[in-house]
RNA sequence: GGACGAUUAGCUCAGAUGGUUAGAGCACUGCAUUCACAUUGCAGGGGUCACAAGUUCGAAUCUUGUAUCGUCCACCA
């Protein structure tokens, strides 16, 4: 028996070997492509989804950092010049919510604090848990170049999105805008239609007596914000009505208000007369600027009751309207009340009821915009795997409203503009200095201190995680692949498309990616309130590295979502001790063969053997190629497992044993070469006990590490 | 109100361009095992591929419809 390494004796333990591994392949230099040898000449290129800097990785991070580092090893193996760039998202609002909460258990409150000593706290916050974050990453193996890492408050990544704002003001596709916001009472802050999440929401409809009108509302308390009552133009009930003045009774006294004839009132709904609030309702706000109504303010930031309603100013919304309710009943104005479900929006963080609210923000014209990003699509120039998702990214191009990207928060990138204490016309930080008269009323301009909706710096990260402007690393550009999780299909793609074309007329990416959420083993959402939430972290402790990756990649494909359960994984740990097994059994069985050595007559069964290897290496390759890394991961599991330690390995060893010296070295050489083959195709699935046990092989000449070895070919 | 996805073994899921007796892991049953590995091997049980109709020589796979579950989108107050 040939000496073999004394771990190899005792059973793989992947707590020896990864943190080792890790090492070994950071002083390499190998992530940085810059050192790869020669024959890596063309690009390979993909952006990490930045991670929020503000906590630990969950489950759904674990496979994105599988897959991408997969597509990567793959590629570096195949002599590409593979480069992942690995980033930390700030996560503005996400991470002032986190804050938030910190801040509350102290018995603090950011409302309370100065804006610079907030943003100085939450920054060393973050850039703490940033490298807990970054730890886990590495646990992971992700073989990404850190020398490159960009985080999203990086000085030259704040200028460039600075910058970026500043050409669209210039183009005219950044505007300052008095538009229907959606506001978080409880945050104090607008929110981006995605940073919202609808719900459904059991509540009354009111039937009020309104001049001659009924009208339905579901909030009778901002009827002290009315202005306007609008029928359908083609509704013969109303018709006299139209272009008239009525009265309109309520507690407080009484309202002269217009009758205005509109499309959007649905007849068939409620009663078919419509009260305007446009201060409090899109629609309605939409209404006045179509027929020049003013708006009344009755709800202020807070949630609550303005001194425009009287006797129920500082009320908040719920008692004000149970208030009002009662004191219309007692005027007789309420004609019937009705039960009614209905989808609200709330913030996605807090669960508040959004309040539609009319606020001066900063907007970006988005139709223009999304047109090219449909374009380019349509044009075959983004493809998206699974291919549905495709026309879920054009609806979302196709139906676009405006963006507001102003945030009130001080955790982000500050919006580089001034605007007008009293008009609030708004002005580049370029054009325009602090205390300049405005160009509108000559009042004087103020820094504006909002900060810049979160998608709005990543929308650029393709781009800012390359260095842009700068460009060296330009080559790089378009990235290959977008790997990232489904749901950000609406958040981050569509943007990233429309900022990549708008700055540099190029697709940030040729492939987009999109894996399911990772779910718990019942396939329920992970959440922190339903406490079923697994750290990825706690299962690379307890399995290994190898064994989690493996196991969030076979049997999940793109698109759909993955239970996960740990039986799997345990699953993949034993197969990572059969491997770890069989290479004992090999190196023990082959005497003086090494890599190096000649390939010797083969026996027919062995030359069907290698036969069958080499089906194997074409299929794998072919779905490596095809992005179907479940189906590459299972069909090498099968042929390691089922073909060469079962059957192949079984057969040998009476041949070994035996006297036929040419059928001796003949299997000691196939064996040797399935082994090394097989751990080279492992490497991007499982790296830490690929690249171990391939150290281990014998060779004659010095062997490259694994993660720079070449991807097998058909011996 | 729309869109999308799912429905295959007890459980979690694969089955790309339709093609021989539908697969994997776990679980289950029986046997074996000092010979790489009990984190093992061999053998086995278990499925009318949600339902209905259609296209086809042939359908889990394509078409249409139905049902159930799930996700996302939506400015009917």
């Amino acid at each position: 028996m040939a000496d073999i390494p004394e771990k190899l004796t005792k059973p793989y333990d992947p707590t020896t070997t990864e943190g080792r591994m890790y090492v070994l392949w950071t002083e390499s230099g190998f992530f940085n492509p810059d050192n790869l040898p020669a024959r890596h000449q063309e690009p390979f290129t993909i952006i990490m989804p930045p991670p929020n800097a503000n906590g630990r990785l969950h489950a759904g991070h674990a496979l994105t950092i599988s897959l991408e580092d997969i597509m990567t090893r793959y590629q570096r193996m195949q002599g590409k010049r593979a480069l992942w760039v690995p980033g930390a998202d700030h996560a503005g609002f996400e991470t002032q919510v986190v804050y938030e909460k910190k801040l509350e258990k102290e018995g603090r409150s950011r409302f309370k604090m100065d804006r610079t000593d907030l943003y100085n706290e939450i920054m060393a916050f973050t850039l703490d848990s940033k490298k807990h974050m970054e730890a886990d990453v590495k646990a992971l193996g992700a073989s990404c170049d850190w020398s490159r890492e960009k985080f999203t408050l990086d000085p030259s990544v704040v200028s460039e999105v600075q910058e970026t704002f500043r050409k669209l003001y210039r183009d005219g596709l950044v505007y300052r805008g008095y538009r229907t916001i959606n506001w978080c009472t409880k945050h104090q802050t607008s929110l981006s239609d995605v940073e919202t999440e609808t719900v459904e929401k059991k509540d009354k409809l009111y039937y009020l007596k309104y001049g001659p009108f009924v009208v339905a509302t579901v909030r009778p308390e901002t009827i002290f914000g009315d202005v306007a009552v609008a029928v359908n133009p083609t509704d013969e009930r109303y018709q006299k009505y139209i272009g008239q003045e009525i009265s309109v009774q309520h507690p407080e006294g009484t309202l002269t208000l217009k009758v205005i004839a509109d499309e959007a009132v649905d007849k068939e709904f409620g009663t078919g007369a419509l009260k305007i609030t446009p201060a409090h309702d899109n629609n309605d706000f939409l209404m006045s600027e179509t027929h020049k109504l003013p708006r009344v303010v009755v709800i202020d930031q807070f949630g609550k009751l303005t001194a425009k309603t009287g006797k129920y100013a500082g009320m908040k919304i719920a008692e004000a309207r149970t208030k009002v309710v009662e004191d219309l009943q007692a005027l007789g104005l309420i004609e019937k009340i009705e039960d009614y479900t209905h989808a609200v929006p709330t913030c996605y963080k807090c669960s508040t009821t959004i309040e539609p609210r009319v606020m001066p923000q900063w907007f970006v014209k988005m139709a223009p915009l999304a047109k090219r990003a449909a374009d380019a699509v349509r044009a075959g120039k983004i493809k998206f795997i699974p291919d549905n998702f495709e026309k879920v990214f054009l609806y979302w191009m196709d139906n676009s409203l405006d963006w507001n990207i102003s945030r009130q928060i001080v955790w982000g990138i500050q919006i580089p503009a001034l605007v007008c204490t009293a008009c609030n016309t708004g002005a580049l930080d370029t054009d325009a200095k602090e205390g300049s008269p405005c160009a509108s009323c000559q009042s004087p301009l103020a820094r504006d201190t909002d900060t810049f909706d979160t998608w709005f710096s990543s929308g650029q990260w393709p781009l800012l995680a390359l260095g842009y402007p700068d460009n060296k690393d330009m080559p790089h550009y378009p990235t290959d692949v977008m790997e990232t999780g489904r749901d950000l299909i609406f958040k981050w793609i569509p943007r990233m498309v429309i900022f990549g074309l708008y700055l540099t007329n190029k697709v940030p990416f040729h492939t987009v990616y999109l894996n399911g959420l990772v779910n718990d083993k019942h396939g329920k959402k992970m959440s922190k309130s339903k406490g079923n939430v697994v750290s990825p972290i706690e299962l690379t402790d307890k399995y290994g590295a190898d064994a989690l990756r493996i196991s969030l990649v076979i049997g999940n494909t793109p698109g759909n979502d993955l239970a996960l359960v740990e039986d799997k994984i345990k699953g993949y740990k034993h197969f990572c001790n059969k491997m770890w097994n069989a290479s004992r059994f090999v190196l023990s069985n082959i005497g003086d063969t090494t890599l190096d050595t000649v390939r010797p007559t083969l026996t027919k069964r062995d030359e069907e053997i290698l036969a069958e290897l080499n089906t194997t290496i074409a299929s794998v390759t072919g779905h490596l190629e095809s992005y179907r890394f479940h189906l590459a991961g299972e069909e090498l599991y099968h042929y390691f497992w089922h073909s060469f330690a079962d059957i192949v390995i079984e057969e040998m060893k009476p041949r070994l044993a035996g006297a036929d010296k040419a059928s001796k070295q003949s299997a000691e050489w196939v064996l040797l070469h399935i082994l090394a083959t097989t751990t080279k195709m492992f490497h991007p699935f499982m790296p830490f006990i690929t690249e171990e046990l391939w150290s281990m092989l014998p060779s004659r000449t010095p062997k490259n590490l694994l993660i720079i070895e070449s991807w097998p070919k058909a011996l």
